[in-house]
DNA sequence: AATATTTCTAAGCACTTGCTTAGTTTTAGA
DNA sequence: TCTAAAACTAAGCAAGTGCTTAGAAATATT
């Protein structure tokens, strides 16, 4: 009864993604979403709603991405281990995938620290509790350790994340290595 | 001969800082600009050539204000403890200065990480090689350490430093106390 | 008091922003 | 083969961007 659509949703998705994510929400323009995906706005519009509603398929789809890496973090079962190839693992993804920068999720909840955008606000306040939560579980496989010192010590590595896929967009492979491992002699 | 300024160039550039430092660059407009110094466009034209130039201006405003902790800093002869004491200082000035988040440089350096603008990431790629080089020369002053774990501390602390600033513009203040503490835990 | 010189106001420049819409093209079902 | 419904193109909207400018207002000197 009538057209079909003429592009694969999930392809220009992820090429919308891929922007969003070098270039961050605010810098990146609906021009060049219609360059770097390949359709038209009303095409984009139609199929996402808003440059909003792209975003946040994107970040939806980011999360899809790094989901096998989460998976195996919960999974593992040697404790603070896991977390240390976590971090290894949260480095290597965005130089496998094509050398971007640093994690998509923490530049954005950097972008969004202070606006006023309630959604994409909530949903990054939701993600990093995700990982504190996780953090928490495999510090606590160690017996040894009271409560407070767990607390404490999933403080740390929440701020050592969130701080290494800040820092991880402007420094190399050798001061990264270097920090991970020193991060880890801590505990 | 003429008629004079009505307004006080030190006072309406710290507002624009202050703008400047709760929102980034690209976020800051010059109408924002406008109301938040009480003056018009064209005094600000007047005054400081350009939106970047006012940013640069404003950007050496920051410095003079967290000079007197940088110079606390280089003039201390505690080693490691001084960087330590410095980590303290840096998540203080902008809580006492205003409630601003995070380190306006660093914000400063995140925001133009991976731009275009050649003037920016030199002033910041300078400012970040000193901070290193100060860490190194503290690090030094243990005599006990070889220059390779030198090197590799002044690594970590560097990331440490700007991860912690980054961090500090979402993170509270027992989150960031656990951080730094934990930090120099091993060094 | 008159004047020369600077400051200031406010309108406007060309360009970019997110988004819409009128009108054309395509195509599956009758 | 005709037609109705969806997909597409491209032009355009109002609002916001950095910056400029013509003209009014103010004031230190003569």
């Amino acid at each position: 009864m009538a057209r079909s659509k003429q592009y694969n949703e999930q392809e220009v998705l992820e090429k919308a993604m891929s922007l969003f994510w070098r270039n961050g929400y605010e810098n990146t323009s609906v021009r060049m979403l219609e360059k770097e995906m390949g359709i038209n706005q009303f095409s984009i519009y139609a199929s996402f709603g808003s440059k909003q509603g792209l975003f946040l398929e994107s970040l939806k789809c980011y999360k899809s991405k790094v989901n096998c890496m989460f998976e195996k973090f919960k999974n593992s079962t040697n404790g603070i281990n896991d977390i240390k190839d976590f971090f290894y693992d949260s480095v290597q993804v965005p130089i496998e995938v094509g050398n971007y920068k640093g994690c998509f999720l923490t530049n954005t909840y950097n972008e969004f620290a202070e606006a006023e955008d309630q959604i994409i606000n909530t949903q990054m306040v939701e993600f990093m509790g995700g990982i504190k939560q996780l953090f928490i579980e495999k510090i606590r496989s160690d017996k040894s350790k009271d409560e407070q010192t767990v607390l404490k010590q999933a403080n740390y590595l929440l701020l050592a994340k969130h701080g290494l896929a800040a820092a991880s967009r402007v420094n190399d492979k050798q001061e990264i290595e270097d920090y991970i491992e020193l991060t880890f002699k801590n505990l």
